[in-house]
DNA sequence: TTATTTTGTTAGCCTTCACTAACTATCTAA
DNA sequence: TTAGATAGTTAGTGAAGGCTAACAAAATAA
């Protein structure tokens, strides 16, 4: 149907247009790692192909169509990324760049069994949502843990970075998702936190790692 | 390292080479599916690349180095077609295609973990060798079943083709590996056998099926 | 041995998806 | 309100991997 670059496009432009809807050619150049006029290009051919609206120096947007390739794109990756992890036992670190090339397999099949075999799941193993065979989803209300005020008890329920680093550092605090944070105290001059949990009475917390946190109320 | 396309030559050119080691241009661009000056081109590139051995007027031959990378890919579609077999429910009918795109997925933890989940498997669902760390394997000595003669007793071990429609009529037949078959007569005018096995007293199996299966001694 | 068919090669062209250099439009800050 | 910075665009180039047309070499048949 579409090439592995084009899928990749699309994907990257239905994560940046969560908020506003509206994506510059200079954020996906950066979130693409290609050059402006590379992308530039790209973007027409997309708009010709009615995936994406596009006229000179106007923010970009998917079209409804461009909007369901892109979500059902989004599915396959995070359904592989519960697989690896679930059925096959992968850290949560591990399993983004894997599933950034499987997402790209055409078969309808393989992913209906990974759903099937996982139970019909709705979250990835970062807590994002996985988007429904119409390429369709809810997309979360944030609540980021640096919103928070000491005393506060919240459960921690995503990450908004699937890079490795970030998801290693999280696994030398034993920090996990469905972990109940109860929230000591907040530096004011920096930000940081002081949180307890399980076996960890006193971890503290940069701003940088809070405002990567995606809590609930307990 | 090597791009898919690359990757897709490479294993093409050590499957043909089963036998005498040496391809042609020809056979090469008709298992490929791609025209001959396309795949003159790129013999070339690969030779360049001292994967292969080419001289103008010449019949091909991988290089050590090219054996090597070609074992490595066809290992991790032999390890992929098992994985689906045997932990996803796939049937030996539906994996080859699936395995043709995700042999290129890289990342070796990957591999290593379903050859783990499999208890490090060293044959694939329809029989073959799975080339080992090093891409070597042996190659099996065959024995086709239209090589037997009435009153034989065999097992059947392996098929030649994982295309989907012969393995489909396998299925309707309730053929499967393992499965011990008693020749009860050759037609000499065509070849065909009639072999008992289960609940099956009398099948009849034309040549074009009987070379196509591989059996040993029971 | 010669004619014909098959196989291999070269040349030239095309699409996709990258890039750099150069220019233009828009936004921001003085 | 204008200068400078940032963002967007156009033009031109290149590698990878396809293709067809035309020709050359090798194999096969007559
Ligand atoms: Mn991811
Ligand atoms: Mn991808
Ligand atoms: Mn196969
Ligand atoms: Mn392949």
């Amino acid at each position: 149907m579409h090439s592995l670059t084009e899928e990749n496009y699309l994907k990257a432009l239905l994560l940046l247009s969560a908020e506003t809807g509206a994506v510059s050619v200079n954020e996906l150049s950066k979130r693409l790692g290609t050059k402006m006029p590379t992308v530039n290009g790209m973007v027409k051919r997309l708009a010709e192909k009615k995936l994406v609206r596009y006229e000179s120096y106007q923010p970009l947007q998917l079209t409804e169509k461009g909007k369901k390739e892109a979500g059902l794109i989004l599915r396959k990756h995070r359904l592989t990324e519960m697989y690896l992890v679930q059925q096959m036992g992968f850290g949560w670190e591990e399993v983004h760049d894997i599933a950034e090339q499987i997402e790209h397999v055409q078969s309808p099949r393989f992913f209906e069994k990974m759903d099937e075999l996982l139970g019909y799941p709705t979250l990835d193993p970062h807590g994002s949502p996985i988007p429904d065979q119409n390429g369709r989803m809810e997309w979360r209300q944030y609540r980021h843990l640096s919103t928070c005020t000491a005393g506060e008890i919240v459960t921690l329920t995503g990450v908004t970075t699937s890079g490795d680093e970030f998801l290693r550092f999280l696994n030398s605090r034993e920090l996990r998702l469905g972990l109940k944070l109860k929230i000591k105290s907040v530096e004011s001059f920096d930000g940081s936190m002081v949180v307890s949990y399980e076996k960890h009475p006193n971890e503290t917390l940069s701003t940088v790692v809070c405002e990567r946190l995606l809590v609930d109320p307990a």
